[in-house]
DNA sequence: AGACAGTAGTTCGACGTCGAACTATTAGCA
DNA sequence: TGCTAATAGTTCGACGTCGAACTACTGTCT
């Protein structure tokens, strides 16, 4: 292993002095989650300094935006699929829709199949502001990446996937 | 590859699908971060679930309580240092601090070499109830990450430092 | 010594989310 | 056909966090 040594090697390092050889703490399984942690933690920060400073399209919006979008059945959703996906509730993506929709980013129909529904689709200014963002936050995904070679991304997918199929 | 595929790859493969040979799309990247993602969230739904219903112990509570514990010189802490370890403001350390000073968890005392700042320490009860529940959440981690062997979980902190290391 | 910029912590008003209550609509069952 | 339970969405009150203003204190420069 000639790769330097990180924070977190410093961190996990601390936390094996204090317990010593207590069986119950795994330096690899901490050093991995607090690490892939920090990577959550900087793309959401990336993320919000792009969209900083916009009070008309917050990041917010973009993201209920994009759930919409990603949807199995695109271009269609109900605002209870919306909150699931964006892991709200249904209360939370109420006011969600409503800045969206007085935005005309979005348009509320009730479905006429069964009128407790409602119906969420994108307008074509929607369709666009998303078509805008979605490019620059996969640029700014592939930079914080850059690090890596294709092969060590396959790699890290492949481990990282053992972990997702087990849990989910 | 002999793995199965997992939610993401149904994903990744219908974003592929939508944007074709889109070289600003790299399946490999919007990959990894999503299943990093997922499994943050995993981790995140896990350890809220095991505070649930403890109105006088929160999760809030007790990362606080962590962030003091984990610090360099530790057993003591400025508000400042603590907002800075928890990504928070200020204001918002002060009003958790104060919930766990009243609780007796921690103690807040004006540093007499620099009567601006404050430090904080954790109490004797507050030392046991960081004791009590950083076990446990070693214990989920390890069950989370259970999926890998020794030196798999080895191969993936090789990967991540690489990335950490080339943002932090 | 006195003035002043910088720093640490707290207080305050605004905002977003949550859980619970509420309205409207649909489906099941006698 | 009525009655009841279940479901979809919204409204409402409470809570935690944020950014900005504020107080208290320190260090520096003249």
């Amino acid at each position: 292993m000639t790769d330097e040594r990180d924070g977190v090697d410093l961190h996990v390092a601390r936390w094996a002095a204090y317990w010593k050889d207590d069986p119950r703490f795994a330096p690899e399984v901490e050093g991995a989650l607090v690490r892939m942690n920090d990577i959550h933690k900087w793309a959401r920060r990336a993320d919000a300094a792009a969209f900083a400073g916009n009070e008309a399209f917050t990041m917010e919006d973009y993201k209920t935006l994009h759930a919409l979008m990603v949807q199995p059945h695109p271009m269609e959703a109900t605002p209870a699929q919306l909150a699931d996906a964006t892991h709200l509730t249904r209360a939370a993506m109420t006011s969600r829709l409503d800045r969206l929709e007085s935005s005309g980013l979005v348009t509320r129909q009730v479905d006429p199949a069964d009128r407790r529904r409602v119906l969420v689709r994108p307008t074509a200014a929607g369709r666009e502001a998303w078509n805008k963002h979605i490019f620059e936050g996969m640029a700014r995904d592939r930079q914080m990446l850059g690090a890596l070679s294709h092969d060590e991304l396959v790699q890290l997918n492949a481990l990282l996937r053992k972990v997702t199929k087990s849990i989910e």
